[in-house]
DNA sequence: ATAATTATCTATCGATCACTAGAAAAATTT
DNA sequence: AAATTTTTCTAGTGATCGATAGATAATTAT
């Protein structure tokens, strides 16, 4: 995961993965399939302990506004973390590729509609709780949230510290359309 | 350029670059020295017909809002003109790398930090002006506009549209803590 | 303890990677 | 028109790509 993590699908050879892991390609491949059954699996184990996990932890606050802000924070801290690589995993990866890799490419990509979809249910729901108004476009507002948390890992990865990406938090909180009342 | 901006350094081969181009391998060492070199000087001619353009363009405007607004604007229908790959060739290029191609990713990490500074430099004058507070932290406000435009060539790259991204940067300009004046 | 199974190894596959020597062709100069 | 220079080609370099056949070692089952 910490290679393909820091230096993508393409960036990141067998030659590379068994050497990390300790054993030889066969191994690899007897347990694995292939180096995009890998990749798939991987990004999984990614969803599943970090992405999921920093959404699902999110969604349990009372507001959206609060949801919001405790994703947006999240990601600051983790997106720095020193003890993995800069950025997130699934945000900006395989933005580009070779054709031959174009289902990893989709793969991914699907991934991120998956993360937008969540925030549109979750903004849908504000609506109906009066925490929106009704005028505001759900899609709209999921699309602007999930480009910055794709701006904060591209700036992750360009070294950006915490508190950079803190600030750059808060000012997108500062553009929330709706209440920001905590209850 | 259009190989390298839909594909990305490691997924466009020689043999992609001379078969688009309708020569041989010897032709293009010949030319342009290496692989690195030609996405080197590809780059520079993007960022002399797109991305400076588009900035110096901006710059022109009467006010920062103003410079900011046009600005994300072009960006939006540049990343989803049909004419050209979508998204941005630097925005969201190069971000994982094989060790040995990390000069590679230095060198457009380092543009990327140019964007962000040529962002700073006009809000320091927009604080001088008046047009923002002089508590306002010009380069935390940089960072936010820059991960906004980093979002929105991710976003294009998965297939949003112009109405999309302009919503996107409607969204971004009402975090404006600023004057909205156009003089 | 022996047999069957599983896991991992060495060694290598053909394909493709970025790149180049030397010949042939085209353009330019005299 | 002949000589020179420049350009492009054919054909290939060694290295590395993802992936695998067959042998060996380790484990599990009987």
């Amino acid at each position: 995961m910490d290679l393909f993590w820091r230096h993508g699908y393409e960036g990141t050879s067998i030659a590379d993965l068994t050497a990390a892991m300790g054993f030889t390609p066969p191994t690899l491949y007897a347990a694995f399939g292939s180096k995009e059954d890998l990749y798939r699996e991987v990004i999984q184990f990614f969803l599943l302990r970090s992405e999921r996990r920093r959404m699902e932890a999110a969604l349990e606050q009372p507001s959206a506004y609060a949801v919001l802000r405790f994703y947006l924070y999240a990601a600051a801290e983790n997106f720095t973390d020193p003890q993995t690589p800069a950025g997130c995993m699934v945000a900006t990866a395989a933005l580009q590729c070779a054709t031959e890799n174009q289902p990893i490419v989709q793969e991914v990509a699907r991934i991120r509609q998956q993360m937008l979809l969540a925030f549109v249910e979750r903004l849908d729901v504000a609506k109906t709780s009066g925490e929106l108004p009704a005028t505001i476009d759900s899609l709209a507002l999921a699309h602007f949230y999930t480009a910055i948390v794709q701006g904060m890992s591209v700036q992750a990865i360009d070294g950006a510290s915490t508190n950079d990406l803190l600030a750059v938090a808060d000012l997108a909180l500062s553009a929330w359309p709706g209440t920001k009342d905590e209850g």
